[in-house]
DNA sequence: CACTCGTGGGC
DNA sequence: TGCCCAAGAGT
């Protein structure tokens, strides 16, 4: 469906979409696959230089799945939730058993894959095989939110509203440059803080805007606390191991969180992830 | 459905 | 300076 957004949008995009590794030609599935996952919850400016020290070392998914996962998780570097490591690395062993070691084209079967949800899915099967739909992540969901539903935010879960309308705008021809544009518009000028909306292409119909940007009245938007949390530890656990090429004595770890009975939580969780192993005589290690 | 799961940078 | 957020998924 054509509507007021479109053309204005995908020009916009046109003229100010970044040059990005993964949306280049020559990128392909694993490429953008690779990519999708690095990016959930994650900076661009962040995903880059591990994404391109991946695609060099693990340029397809039979060269990650010859690794041990522990590999995986030591090259995700600092990427933040590192259980995406061991999901990307079981996307690789379940692309070359399972799939002759093509990631898969269907939108059904890419969401079977360890990791890839509902958006990611969808992202693959649109920019890697260009197939139609409906793209959900949090920059269109703010976009739609605002210029159509006239709200400041969406709400925190997706709703089958929102995915409704996202499907009815979706274009006849090249779904997938409308997808990466209205993700692209809310990335860089409809974004969740100071959105620009001097710069916005839609500023004109856009129904937040023009009922004066009125201030989100939805639930509280509980925010993320971290310092002191069993996610801060597990990271700081998670690092001594990464940084070790081996196993290291449980001493090493225990110098890098105070509270024992944390720590020792943390560490069963590691473990129960997959994300560390505990070696017969005690000490601690990446995944073999 | 509410909660967990890392990390760093911008405002 | 702290708070909020970033191409979500799994349970």
């Amino acid at each position: 469906m054509a509507t007021a957004l479109h053309a204005p949008i995908l020009d916009w995009y046109a003229e100010n979409a970044r040059d990005l590794p993964w949306r280049r030609p020559e990128a392909g599935p694993w490429a953008i696959l690779v990519s999708e996952i690095m990016l959930q919850q994650t900076p661009v400016v962040r995903v880059l230089p591990v994404w391109t020290e991946w695609m060099e070392r693990w340029p397809t998914p039979a060269a990650l799945a010859a690794e041990p996962p522990g590999e995986a998780v030591r090259h995700w570097g600092r990427l933040g939730y590192p259980r995406r490591a061991l999901n990307l690395h079981a996307c690789a062993r379940a692309v070359t058993s399972e799939h002759g070691g093509r990631v898969p084209q269907g939108y059904e079967e890419l969401r079977r894959l360890p990791g890839v949800g509902d958006y990611t899915a969808a992202a693959v099967a649109s920019f890697a095989f260009g197939r139609s739909h409906a793209v959900l992540d949090t920059n269109v969901r703010r976009v739609l939110a605002r210029a159509v539903r006239g709200e400041e935010y969406p709400p925190k879960a997706t709703t089958a509203a929102e995915r409704k309308l996202a499907e009815s705008l979706l274009p006849a021809l090249d779904a997938p440059r409308w997808a990466v544009a209205v993700m692209e518009l809310g990335a860089l000028v409809c974004t969740a803080r100071a959105p620009r909306c001097a710069d916005c292409p839609v500023a004109a119909s856009c129904a937040w805007r023009l009922a004066g940007r009125p201030a989100y009245d939805g639930p509280e938007r509980r925010g993320q606390t971290y310092a002191g949390t069993d996610r801060q530890c597990r990271g700081r656990l998670l690092a001594v191991l990464r940084e070790a090429h081996g196993a290291v004595p449980k001493a090493a770890l225990d110098v890098v969180w105070d509270d024992a009975v944390q720590r020792e939580r943390a560490l069963d969780g590691l473990i129960a992830d997959g994300l560390a192993q505990v070696l017969p005589d005690g000490a601690y290690r990446l995944p073999a």
